[in-house]
DNA sequence: AATGAATGAGCTTTCATTCAT
DNA sequence: AATGAATGAAAGCTCATTCAT
């Protein structure tokens, strides 16, 4: 089970870097050490691959996310653990959280809706927090947007080098700012 | 000059809903109602018309924020100014925004450094409020982004049909957040 | 409206040499003097490429045919103008004719169910000759196949070299035999 | 020696419904229930596998004609013979019946020309009844092909459902035919 | 200025075949 | 004997770009 998952590693480098349409077939070969024909020995195509790879992590990640809000006590807690939890996953793998940036626009919207996503569970708490549908006199879902922006805005600036790695140790002031942010209490 | 008018929204459209990469030049001509060659008369190829769109309308939009910031007075008035004219701008022409939004990868990074950009303009308000290089406990840059963040990810959740248009109505809540978040004073 | 024209006829005489799957879309291209590429901007694919030849070569044929048959007076009449119609045809374009032969097993059945066929047209001339319903003791339709091999397994016999060209001299010969072979009146 | 057979008879199916050249070999193995490797082991690649079946059928087949053939009195019942027999033998396995008519074409003339085959034996029964070279009008070889046409086409016809299985009862009426036809005596 | 047929490099994909297990 | 992952040559096809009209 080693030559699926190096082809997968190898597709999730080089999307990060270049883009998935830019990355051609023969590159993520390569890459991975093997011929162009073994991708489709474990691949419908290059479109499943992509597929595949978001949704794995996709959900892996939401579980993970889920994990460590189901843990925390109170909703101060769950939001520091979230946070502190994301920027864990960007440390950990700067390449793969890009390639979940960046595919938010076309190719995230061919994974089938069941499944779970990080932005979905990170919206479900900031949403848990509203009172009368208002957060910080806003609708929940834009309040739940603007959270998630302050997460995911720094690690594409990181990804643009305008903002410096590792980004763990903000995750509690990144908190802290969201809080205030949406007047949570 | 309306050919090269009319290529450059189509572009803009097509390059909003599917990509830059994904976009072909038949696509574009078809949906400017001219032949692919006329796309050769006006423009380089397609690589210099991406550049063409991103540098004009960044640098328009960026002069349009410079302007609301310059005539506000104070630097509450400066970031509420801002906020709105980004929502002014998104619920204007959504395309034309996207396409600045997800841009942010690879193309944009071949637009002349000195190109005045949208996001600089925001991120040099929110540092000089900065005080000790330190914005609510966060190092300058990274306050930035979040600040960006706030703003931008809305956005993009109207976009997926999470979030109800126009934005614009939202701005002031909007600019509040920040300033809480930011502890800004 | 040559280029279309020249690959069709490339296409013919190589899939008539070779079988259509292993005719390759570029020896037809080189056949045709143009790219490859220049296959897609008139057919969709090779596949289209095959239909688009026998439905438009079928049609014209059977309206051929057809014409022939009803400007003959006779039965008998009907019959020797189809037979010698069918080797003019044969003798004129021996590619063609084999195309439509050795096409009458796998691409000839996405050919459009309303499209006349020569088989057809020629099936009808017989079966009109039915009394009863049978013909030579024969139900009509089996009669009908038989009077269609006889005048195209010589033409499959002459592609392997085992009866000499032209067939037309002995179109008279081969109609009588079905005559008599069917037992027509 | 089972695995052989199995992918023989898989193939002959296969190569019956879609053509030898459009049937793969993943198809073969997956249809004779093997891995794609197996087949190797028993031929020395797809086009041994094609030859292997045409020749040994072929010879078969032709064996089993010349049998019948030679125990038969008179040139009327060797005739009635041997279309009974092909149309035995197309009801017994319509699949190889096709795969023999469909394959003399491409790979049937990679057979060893010593091989004695199905259409040589009845086309020498028929020749033998010629009178100074000619059939009722018509060379020999010409008269041969008309009389394979007469056997040959209502089972193609029976393939595209045109005429109703199974074809042996119409074996005398068709040997009929053919004498008709021919003018024998 | 505009066309649209033509190009050709390069893409994704297929498939007969090999080989370590 | 059998497997099935891996191969790589070659297939069908796409697309930014050119050019005669």
């Amino acid at each position: 089970m080693s030559t699926k998952d190096d082809l997968m590693r190898a597709a999730i480098r080089l999307f990060a870097a270049g883009g998935v349409a830019a990355t051609t077939t023969r590159e993520i070969a390569a890459a991975a050490g093997v011929s162009e024909g073994t991708i489709y020995r474990h691949f419908a195509g290059k479109d499943q691959l992509v597929d595949e790879i978001l949704s794995q992590h996709c959900a892996a990640f939401a579980a993970e996310l889920d994990g460590v809000q189901a843990q925390a006590a109170s909703k101060w807690e769950k939001l520091r653990a979230l946070v502190r939890q994301c920027y864990i996953a960007f440390d950990r793998d700067p390449d793969l959280f890009t390639l979940l940036l960046i595919s938010r626009h076309a190719p995230m919207q061919r994974i089938p809706v069941e499944t779970r996503t990080p932005a979905g569970v990170f919206q479900a708490v900031i949403v848990r927090g509203a009172e009368g549908g208002k957060i910080g006199g806003l609708p929940a879902p834009f309040a739940a947007q603007i959270g998630l922006g302050m997460v995911l805005q720094p690690a594409i600036g990181s990804l643009h080098g305008e903002v410096e790695r590792p980004l763990a140790p903000q995750a509690d002031a990144v908190a802290g700012a969201i809080w205030r942010a949406l007047s949570l209490v």
